[in-house]
RNA sequence: GCGCCCUUAGCUCAGCUGGAUAGAGCAACGGCCUUCUAAGCCGCAGGUCGCAGGUUCGAAUCCUGCAGGGCGCACCA
């Protein structure tokens, strides 16, 4: 609230000494000469020293080119006009290259934390801005449990829904549920399999059996339930039942993981639905009115493609028997895909598309889909599609997540489908706990490699990022306790009186203010940059910053004093910090205590 | 061969979309508990931000090229 007042009173400012500068800035934008894009948003900034004052800004620098002037004048001009908000500004200094350096008042500071008390739960949460986004994760085909490698894609997902509603959009998660196709015929096989084998049949597996000991259990339950009504009976009788028993069995355990995860979801699609409703002949009619299909044996200009030797296309030619083709290398893909195959039936891509028409069909303005990063291929292409459609592809966003490699004993641990060893989800979060996993997980950029060392988080709980936040919540919630039981007010601070705040002086003292009251810009920020983990570390460096001041004065200028109006507003900054603490990393769900045992 | 991502302290990672003297945590070393939780704090040490150019008042951040690592380049979903 303290950016938002100072970025008006800024862009008043600018507005009245140089009228001209906004349109001059727009025409040369316009002219396509670079410009800072955020210009009139975010030009307020706090500066890493606190010499360079409360807040600076760099708008004198970036104004330059435009109005043909020299940094430090335009600075000297800005500082004139904004040092007459005396009630507010307390000092400002023209510093280097030509920054605006701004000193707040102590009463501005004040006010503004007793608005944070009050807004309460919701401070940091910006207002609705009527933005609906559809954001799209996890979607793991339903063949069997979540396992390690769905777990950060699951927890940034989520993260991201989270921030995404705090920051002011409408956001609906969607999980996509692809229970057709082939590999859904391979889990009807694999179940089959499995129970001809629990009627003491032999054991005869398909080619790409799903062999887990889940669907061993639902094989075995299956026969238990049906008896031998099954066996020896042609495929058609049975195929589609057992693959219908095994999607439902697999989506009842992975939204079972998720539950205990406490990742909810709005809306489960499913896949066969698209197809049941006719949706994918209308998307294929779609793009045949534009003159988009055409049928080849081979997409166009695939010869001229240099493949390695060792490709999957060259494995699995005998599959490619030509068939209905978009041309979406006319919208930026590197080559043509099939959308239905020489027998008739859609090829997955097609769904894909109808799915995502269908999305924004049902009015999103903003479609959000994260994918692991071996889904990097998907995303040209779907792009291209939806172009192709008409559609603003512009609109949707995918967040490829990231590899995640398990470290046990400094060594990576290796898992392999074929030996049938994973690291299950619910095993994960039985080992670490869930806070551990989510803090882990959410620590990290969603784009970069993560290594992800159990021991460390589980052995050496001491080192743990979240264990440092935690208790650092949970000193400022027993400490409270005890301000209470000595009397004094930690509730309705909102209306402390003006010249109780004005007893905090110390330097650390405004610093943790600023730092907390810098919560809903933060949320802004991470938002926009669809970037959860700089929330967290805001977390980390708010709880830095008091367990420093903390210590620091707990022998001189304790919290709790004889002092009765100076202990009652250190008591209320507390009350703000733990607040900015508790909204920063509740936006994630993750579990604060109120207090922790003592070691 | 092509596309996307990554490369910052010995290790694991931040770096607020171009700002002022690049920051944490581990690991190492030295200190701080008669007083609000030592799961904490302070100090010391550690860097040609992969390499080379370019863009400008200013680059870890943007553009180009190169090197190393990851993922992908099937009508599978």
């Amino acid at each position: 609230m303290i950016h938002d007042w100072l970025q008006e009173c800024l862009h008043a400012t600018i507005d009245k000494l140089y009228p001209q500068a906004r349109q001059q800035l727009a025409q040369r934008r316009a002219a396509g000469v670079k410009q800072p894009q955020q210009l009139w948003q975010a030009s307020i900034q706090q500066p890493k020293l606190s010499q360079h004052g409360d807040y600076a800004t760099n708008v004198a620098l970036e104004l330059t080119a435009v109005l043909c002037q020299p940094p430090r004048e335009i600075a000297q001009a800005l500082a004139q006009m904004l040092q007459q908000h005396t009630d507010t500004i307390a000092r400002v200094a023209v510093a280097g290259a030509g920054f605006v350096n701004m000193h707040i008042t102590p009463a501005l500071l004040a006010k503004a934390a007793g608005q944070a008390l009050q807004q309460g739960d919701n401070f940091g949460r910006a207002a609705a801005n009527g933005c609906r986004v559809l954001l799209e994760f996890v979607s793991t085909n339903p063949t069997g449990p979540l396992h390690l490698g769905h777990a950060r894609g699951a927890f940034v997902g989520d993260a991201l829904a989270r921030l995404l509603d705090f920051a002011g959009y409408r956001v609906s998660r969607e999980y996509y549920i692809n229970d057709t196709g082939g590999q859904i015929v391979q889990l009807a096989r694999s179940i089959y399999a499995h129970y001809c084998q629990a009627l003491q049949q032999p054991l005869q597996q398909p080619s790409q059996a799903y062999n887990g000991p889940d669907i061993q259990q639902l094989a075995s339950d299956i026969a238990k339930r049906e008896g031998s009504k099954w066996l020896n009976k042609d495929e058609s009788q049975w195929l589609q039942l057992f693959g219908d028993w095994g999607v439902q069995h697999s989506m009842a355990s992975i939204r079972n993981t998720l539950d205990t995860a406490n990742i909810p979801f709005d809306r489960w699609f499913s896949e066969r639905s698209l197809h049941q409703s006719g949706a994918l002949q209308r998307t294929l009619e779609a793009y045949r009115h534009k003159g988009l299909l055409y049928e080849a044996q081979a997409a166009r200009h695939t010869a001229d493609k240099k493949r390695r030797e060792e490709s999957k296309a060259a494995q699995h030619l005998e599959k490619q028997q030509g068939g209905t083709f978009l041309e979406t290398s006319r919208f930026g893909d590197e080559e043509d895909r099939i959308v239905l195959r020489a027998d008739g039936t859609p090829a997955y891509f097609l769904a894909d598309l109808a799915y995502h028409a269908d999305k924004f069909a049902r009015g999103f303005h903003r479609l959000i889909n994260v994918f692991g990063a071996d889904h990097v291929g998907h995303v040209t292409r779907l792009k291209a599609g939806l172009q192709a459609m008409g559609l603003a592809s512009d609109q949707l966003q995918c967040v490829l997540i990231h590899m995640v490699r398990l470290v046990r004993q400094n060594q990576q641990v290796r898992f392999s489908k074929r030996e049938g060893n994973v690291y299950l989800l619910d095993d994960l979060l039985d080992e670490i706990g869930i806070d551990v996993a989510r803090f882990a997980f959410l620590m990290r950029s969603p784009e970069a490699p993560f290594d992800l060392d159990v021991d460390l988080l589980c052995q050496q709980a001491m080192d743990n990022p979240v264990f440092y936040v935690q208790y650092g919540h949970a000193r400022m919630a027993t400490l409270l306790q005890r301000a209470k039981q000595e009397g004094l007010q930690i509730d309705n601070l909102h209306q402390l009186p003006q010249q109780i705040w004005l007893k905090l002086a110390l330097p650390e003292e405004r610093e943790l203010l600023k730092t907390s009251l810098a919560l809903p810009y933060t949320i802004a920020q991470a938002a926009a940059a669809s970037r959860p983990h700089r929330l967290l570390h805001y977390a980390y460096s708010l709880v830095e910053q008091f367990h420093s001041y903390f210590t620091k004065y707990r022998s001189s200028e304790r919290i709790l004093s004889s002092d009765q109006q100076l202990s009652q507003a250190r008591v209320a900054m507390v009350c703000v910090v733990k607040r900015a603490l508790s909204n920063a990393v509740g936006t994630f769900g993750i579990h604060l205590p109120q207090q922790m045992a003592s070691k």
